[in-house]
Formats: C-alpha cells, sequence, structure tokens
DNA sequence: GTGAAAGCGCTAACAG
DNA sequence: CTGTTAGCGCTTTCAC
C-alpha cells in the first residue's frame, strides 16, 4: 500500500508555486498565450518538468472558446483491414496537427452512436469524424448539436452534412463491366445489407451494369444480406454445386470475400473472384482475383481537410466528396513460375 | 449559415429553469445521487429529453472523487488481428459496466505512450488498458501518477504493476515440442523483436526446447528482427531454396505469418507452418498449419477485473497474469474431399 | 510583465 | 425533499 496509491496529480498551483510566481503566469507560459519574461518562463518550464505536470483537459476545455486539440472518430466495427487503415491514417494525421485522437466503437447501432456522439462533445473534441451507422428513422441525426461532424466512408441518411467517401458505384461498376467484357455471362452477386449505404450504391451498380447489357441478373446468383463470411461461404458453396454454377463471384466486402474464397477453395472450383476491399491475405487466394484498392491517406486528408475547416469556421455549405478509387489484380501465386 | 452554427449545448441550469427547479435537484435526477420527489424527477426528464441535454464530462469530472465512467486503452500499434479483437471485446466489456471506451495509438514509441497515459489521466478516465511499447529506459513508468493502469498483452519493463498476457512461452514451447515429435529435425524460427516481451518469451522458448532435445538451432534457419511481412517472405524464400531447406517454419506474429505462406506459395514448398497467433484468412493456407489460439474474451475479463478492483481499491499488491492458451490446427483446403 | 479575481458546468455539503 | 453555496483546475479580462 505504499508508493501503490495514485498521488493525485499537481494543479497549476503547484506549479506557481514551485516556480514563485501566479497562476495565471505559468497558463501563459504553457499556452505561450502573453509575452512572459524568458527567466521566468524558464523557472516555470523548470518546475513543469519537476513535477511532470500535464494540464487538465478536463478543466481547461470547460472554459468556452478553448480548443482541446482533440478529434474523435466513431467506427461502426472493427473487423475490417478497413478499420485499421482508417485509424492509423487518422492518428498519424491527428498528430501531425497536433490533436489527439480518441476512438470509440458504435457496434453499427444508431443508438450508441447518438450516445458516443453527445458523450464525446461532452468532453468538448473540437471535431469528430464519425462511420455513421444506419438506423436514424427521426432525422435526429441533424439535430445533434455539439462538436462538427464529418462522415466518412459512408453517406448517412437524415442529414445534410460534410461526407468523405470513395466512389463505391464507379467501382463496383467498372468491375462488372470488365467481367462482362472477358466474357462473364453468369456472375454472382455476394452482398451484405444493400438498402444502406454504401452496400445500396455497389448494388445499384451491379444491376445497371448487367442490365444495360440486356437482361436481368440471375436471382439464382444474387445473394444479399450477408454479415459474416460464413453465411457466405454457404451461399457460394451451393451456387458452384449447382446445375449452372457462375464463372464469376463479385462481392462487397473483405470479411465477405473470406468467406467467398473459402468456399471456392472448397469447391475446387476455377472461376474468377472480385471485391470491392482490399484483404491482406489477397495474394494467398486460390483464384484469380480483382480487388478494388481505397488510398485512405487521401480519404483522411480529404476528411481532416473538411473538419479543420469546419472547426476553424462554421459557414461553408456542406458538402460530400466521392474519391476515386484503384484497382488491384492478382493471380495465384501457386503454380505460377518460380522467381529467379 | 443558418442552422450550420453549431448552438452551444444547453447546461444543467438550462434544464433546471426549464423544469423550474434548481441545479442540485436536476444534478440528484441525472446522477440518482439522492431521492427525488417522483413528479419533480419527471418534470426534470422531460426537459432533459426536451432539450436533448448531456452532463458535461469535463465540468462533471473535475470534481474530484467523481467517477467519468470512462476507460482508456492504448495500443501500440493497429495492423493486427489481435489488436481488432481486444477493441471488440475490450468495448463490449465496458459497456457492459457502463463506462466508456477510449482508445487511442502509441504506435509503439514510448515517448508516445507516457504523452497519452497523461493525456488520458487529464482527461480524468477512470483507468486505462496499456499494451505497453519498449523503451522506457529510466524506469519512467513506476513515476507515472495518474489513473491506475493495468497493462496487456505485454510485460512492461521498470514497472512492477497489473499484468494480463498469455502464457506465449508455453505456447512456443508446446509447439517446438509437437514438431519435434513429429519428427522435425530441421525447423526455421522467423521472429519479430527478440530482446522485448513477448517476442522474447517465445523465442526463449524455442531455443529452450530445441536445447532441451539436444543440438542447438541451425543459425541459417533462426531470422528475427521482422517488422513487416516483406522481409519475412524474403528470409524464408531464401531458407527453402537453399540445400537444406526446413521441414518445418515457426513464426510469431499474423503479420509474419502471413509473409512466411507467401514464401511457401511463392516457392511452391511443401512444409509445416506454425504460428503464435491467429489469422482470419488461416483456410487459404496451402500448407499444414498449426496456430496458437488466444481467447480475448479471457484476457479482457482479467484485465477489467484488475482495472475495476484498482479503481476501487488501490491497496492490493500487483498480480501478473499468465493466461492459457489454445491451438488451431488447419489442414489445406484445396485437396480436401468435399463436403456432402 | 505580472497578479487578483471571476467564471466555465457540475456536485456535494449544508441548511431549511 | 429541495435550494444555496463553495470550489474542482483552468483561462482571461482587468488592474497594477
Amino acid at each position: 500500500m505504499s508508493r501503490n496509491l495514485q498521488p493525485k496529480p499537481p494543479t497549476i498551483k503547484d506549479v506557481a508555486v514551485l516556480a514563485g510566481v501566479s497562476m495565471s503566469t505559468v497558463s501563459r507560459v504553457l499556452n505561450g498565450s502573453a509575452a512572459v519574461q524568458s527567466e521566468t518562463a524558464e523557472r516555470v518550464r523548470r518546475a513543469v518538468t519537476q513535477l511532470d505536470f500535464v494540464l487538465s483537459a478536463s478543466a481547461r476545455s470547460l472554459r468556452p472558446g478553448v480548443r482541446s486539440m482533440t478529434w474523435g472518430l466513431l467506427v461502426d466495427a472493427v473487423e475490417s483491414h478497413y478499420f485499421s487503415t482508417l485509424i492509423a491514417e487518422l492518428d498519424r494525421a491527428a498528430q501531425d496537427h497536433g490533436s489527439t485522437l480518441l476512438v470509440s466503437v458504435t457496434q453499427k447501432e444508431w443508438a450508441r452512436e447518438k450516445h458516443l456522439i453527445k458523450e464525446m462533445s461532452s468532453r468538448r473534441v473540437d471535431g469528430l469524424f464519425v462511420v455513421p451507422a444506419n438506423g436514424d428513422v427521426l432525422g435526429e441525426r441533424s439535430r445533434l448539436s455539439g462538436a462538427p461532424i464529418v462522415y466518412v466512408d459512408r453517406i448517412p441518411s437524415g442529414v445534410v452534412a460534410d461526407v468523405v467517401t470513395f466512389d463505391y458505384y464507379k467501382a463496383m461498376a467498372e468491375i462488372v463491366e470488365e467481367l462482362w467484357v472477358q466474357g462473364h455471362r453468369r456472375m454472382a452477386f455476394i452482398g451484405g445489407e444493400v438498402d444502406t449505404d454504401p452496400g445500396s450504391r455497389r448494388y445499384a451498380a451491379w444491376n445497371d451494369v448487367l442490365r444495360r447489357h440486356g437482361g436481368t441478373p440471375d436471382p439464382d446468383l444474387v445473394s444479399v444480406g450477408h454479415l459474416v463470411a460464413g453465411t457466405a461461404t454457404e451461399a457460394v458453396a451451393g451456387m458452384l454445386r449447382s446445375d449452372r454454377p457462375p464463372t464469376a463471384v463479385v462481392t462487397t466486402t473483405g470479411l465477405l470475400l473470406l468467406g467467398v474464397l473459402r468456399a471456392i477453395a472448397l469447391e475446387g472450383a476455377d472461376i474468377e473472384a472480385a471485391c470491392t476491399e482490399e484483404i491482406d491475405s489477397a495474394f494467398l487466394s486460390p483464384v484469380p482475383l480483382t480487388l478494388v484498392a481505397a488510398d485512405f491517406t487521401l480519404l483522411v486528408s480529404n476528411a481532416v481537410e473538411l473538419l479543420t475547416a469546419r472547426i476553424e469556421n462554421a459557414g461553408e455549405p456542406p458538402t460530400t466528396r466521392l474519391l476515386p478509387t484503384g484497382r488491384v489484380r492478382l493471380d495465384p501465386l501457386r503454380s505460377s513460375t518460380l522467381p529467379s
């Protein structure tokens, strides 16, 4: 029980006493908000180091008009390559900006998102990045006050706001078009939720391209609403075992792609696969793979630009930015010739 | 510019006025800290709903002795299965406990970890989970004041503290032992940092088991210090192309395993692989795979138990908990018989 | 260039 | 059961 008790952290007053100045002076030194005699400032800084003092973010942000130099990030879920990449990039951006990034998880529930937005606001973050969950049926989003918000990756419903997302419609359209040109006439579509963004955009693109080429998609080859990889595996395995199996299968998320690849591996099928998200184990694919490459550095820089602008000045009208995507093509490694 | 400006959030005073009571009463209703006439309470609650009011976490936590019902989590990096799983579990646990989890990234830098611990403390989190970064050469960790800390997954240096981690030594020892029993005499070891925890524990186990069976590990089959998958791929490819290739390769992290599998796929090798971490694309492995399964639910429940105890009462001596791990065995899917 | 004092939003005595 | 008041740690006028 000796040194285990948490000694309460020093306050600005402790620093002031130790440095032999007033609290105001310490504050001025620490914030650079006004000129302080260099010798005095030095004494203050020494006291700060000695006490290992840090300004209390809570107390500090109580005063109106003071920036907390903190950004919040609300993600919907954590099981995805996408999520790790986003956090890593955003964290770096925040650091460059001199801000701290605080991340929280909404678990795809609108109620939780709403709660966390308020929670973060009550912690006085300067701004929030939000990967919106679905479910705001009452249009409550537009009534949320507090810190400015930039929505990321998904277009939220029920609000006109700043949004940065990739052009998933175009990404999917290009993939399907390309497969069509390659001669594929029986393509399967494996998707998650298709009535909400961004699934809806992808699904629309899929349908549009196939219809443009005449004919409607074969309903036996469309299976949506998958939330986990397992059901996707079953769906694809079923298709592959049927009388008229697909020659290519298109899917939307990395999670589902793994499910699809599993089915393909299980069945020993020899078809094309494509996905609008990347996975880091793509090289292990038993079949040729086309992936949409999303540049998260680009996503983040756009989002940061929007948020900082909004933090500085709340006047601009909200914008939605649709970012371009790239493409990655992979052929199975196993049968490839050995590199010299 | 009309409704775009952020209206400053309502305060407890606004609620009090609207409900026709005093601030204290509002506070009491919101905290359930004392009995309030049910009718009055109802009026307050209505006002709260009407104004969409949330207590300011900043102001609230300024008072000494008040819990913020917030936990912090500091992770070293974000590119790993491990990380997603940890966050997901911890977030759920926090929610069950009625607390909010705030996550931040240390980027494996001790300076950043130190900064973020203070930053989080200054936000008055009730406690912190930390995946410690290496580099505390001055033993500063033990001097950190502020919120109680439970270290997770890694044993930090320079401090006696609460730690929860898996028994990586045993996990690795068992794997190597098993491979030995299966007849493998030329095993390769691909590792990351081996002079810091937990790499050091795994590397020690590897060496110990091989030595116990007589003979030292072949230095040509040991390659450590890999921080990315690419260099691991090169190292393994080199081994596989050599005169005396390994018959099995053991690696430590999921990231490195992917690099290893890539080399195996590239070279078309037919050897065993093993890893002390799981990956979600394991079923795509071209070769038989043994993985250590770590139960993160267990990790998290232990960590939460320790932290909450510490939050309640700072008296107990710090403990280190080494949790048991499981095993997963996977055979390549492609050549397997089709399921009926 | 520096200090004293008010007040940010909230909770916890203390009265009534 | 409810209101009044002091004060948490900090920044910012306002004096000096």
